[in-house]
DNA sequence: GTATTTCCTTGACCCAGATCAATGCCCGCA
DNA sequence: TGCGGGCATTGATCTGGGTCAAGGAAATAC
């Protein structure tokens, strides 16, 4: 909750390549999964390739919206502040997320690289002109941003309803949910391992909680033994049923 | 917070007329405002109008997302339940409101009429097909879903990290902007005459408080002479700049 | 190898808001 | 005009999670 505040966007290697969209590993979990091979190019000429180092801000909360935002690699946190610099971080934005959806003239939230960041950046103007051109990508916008939505819904039942120790099952079933091989409900026995490139603060301003009453709960589940803690970017999910039964208020 | 289990939609007077849309006054409110007036028997054409009573949840959560809906009059609550009957109200549809936005199989929240509430009603398929014919209207639809999400990641805000006192606060500060005239900042000597169509229970399980807190809190603005309470579903805000600051967190 | 910093954990205590419990108010109805 | 049933208000008390404080552990610096 505390207020860290960072120095201003440090964009090291921003550089521009008409080929880059061939090669892009985040292509298919990407809204640009939707453009074609003969349209690469295009693409490609539209976008900026920036690389943001650890704990640099690359969206600033009020800023003209100049920008929109493809994470090609690492892991950004979305936050609001209030005035006095208490926090909500309102999302985490892995490879494949697009950011900057806001309409507005000026964007509603910041980001932070958690780790290097490489985003793909493309100007309002030129994105507007790759809309026209492949109302496909409307089309991909348009359910990205409804599944936006599904999750902000989900996400204020846990702020709103939710107590500490649902909210970090939640938080936990959701990061083992992101796991490539089991994407769904792996049984009390197997080890699930999931990696948090965020810091215990900030699992915190996520969920509406302190670091000290996140840090309790986790040291509880371990005690419980529904998960160990072999370190602090790493979480080993061993009773992933009974986590989401927590999860769902289900006890 | 109480789960007053309501009965299934009970749908009176529902009905189709190729014509409705030219004379829908809450046309220049909704997405239909893209469709051209040469277009409407066709919008018409796919639509049917459903009119739902009071308490009425005409969609419920986890049934299967047939169709879309476009309420033309009254308001509506949407909301999410957890097991044991706490709620999280996700937000409030007034005329123009776009509903069903979730493109997976099906509905992620209830919707219940607040009052006399009557809808547009669009099946998938036929909302397809409109999309397909009218891009405006698909980009119109990303405008909409995008200052949804902008209005989410404010109430993950409020839910997170508000005290009860700048939650009430923010909320009226809100139901006053919606008045039709002063869309912005009315100054401290203004009075602005509020509608509250929900009940104080619906506003707590909007912001995540309980029904004693939010009375509580009301009862101290009045004291304080921030507002006038002339019954239950209105508010009187006497000091809209101050409420505006306490929303902010900026005391 | 030691110092410094940063993050995390744990304990003791506190408080904003929840819970429990009356009571009041308004409105429809007879 | 009085009665009954929802809401809403208000008071008394309780508690989950916040705050304050004191280490500990791991990473980076020197």
């Amino acid at each position: 909750m505390t207020a860290t505040t960072r120095s201003r966007p440090l964009v090291i290697d921003v550089h521009r390549d008409q080929s880059i969209c061939a090669h892009c590993q985040a292509r298919p979990f990407s809204v640009c999964s939707v453009i074609g091979d003969d349209d690469l190019e295009r693409l490609g000429a539209a976008a900026v390739t920036v690389t943001v180092q650890p704990g640099h801000t690359f969206i600033q909360e009020g800023d003209p919206a100049e920008h929109f935002f493809n994470v090609t690699a690492g892991t950004a946190k979305l936050f609001k502040l209030l005035p006095d610099g208490r926090r909500q971080v309102t999302g985490f934005a892995a490879t494949g997320y697009f950011l900057g959806l806001a309409v507005s003239s000026s964007y509603a939230f910041s980001a932070e690289a958690l780790e290097l960041v490489r985003v793909c950046r493309f100007s309002r103007s030129k994105l507007r002109g790759l809309l026209d051109d492949f109302p496909a990508l409307e089309k991909k916008l348009l359910e990205v941003a409804s599944n936006e939505l599904v999750v902000a819904q989900e996400q204020m039942l846990l702020l709103g309803r939710k107590t500490a120790r649902e909210r970090l099952a939640s938080f936990l079933i959701a990061r083992a949910n992101l796991l490539p091989h089991c994407a769904g409900h792996a049984p009390d026995g197997a080890k699930e391992r999931i990696h948090l490139p965020m810091t215990r603060s900030e699992i915190a301003d996520y969920l509406g909680l302190t670091i000290e009453t996140v840090s309790r709960t986790l040291s509880r589940f371990k005690a419980e033994q529904l998960i160990e803690i072999p370190n602090n970017t790493e979480i080993v999910v061993l009773k992933h049923e009974t986590l989401d039964n927590i999860a769902t208020g289900m006890t």
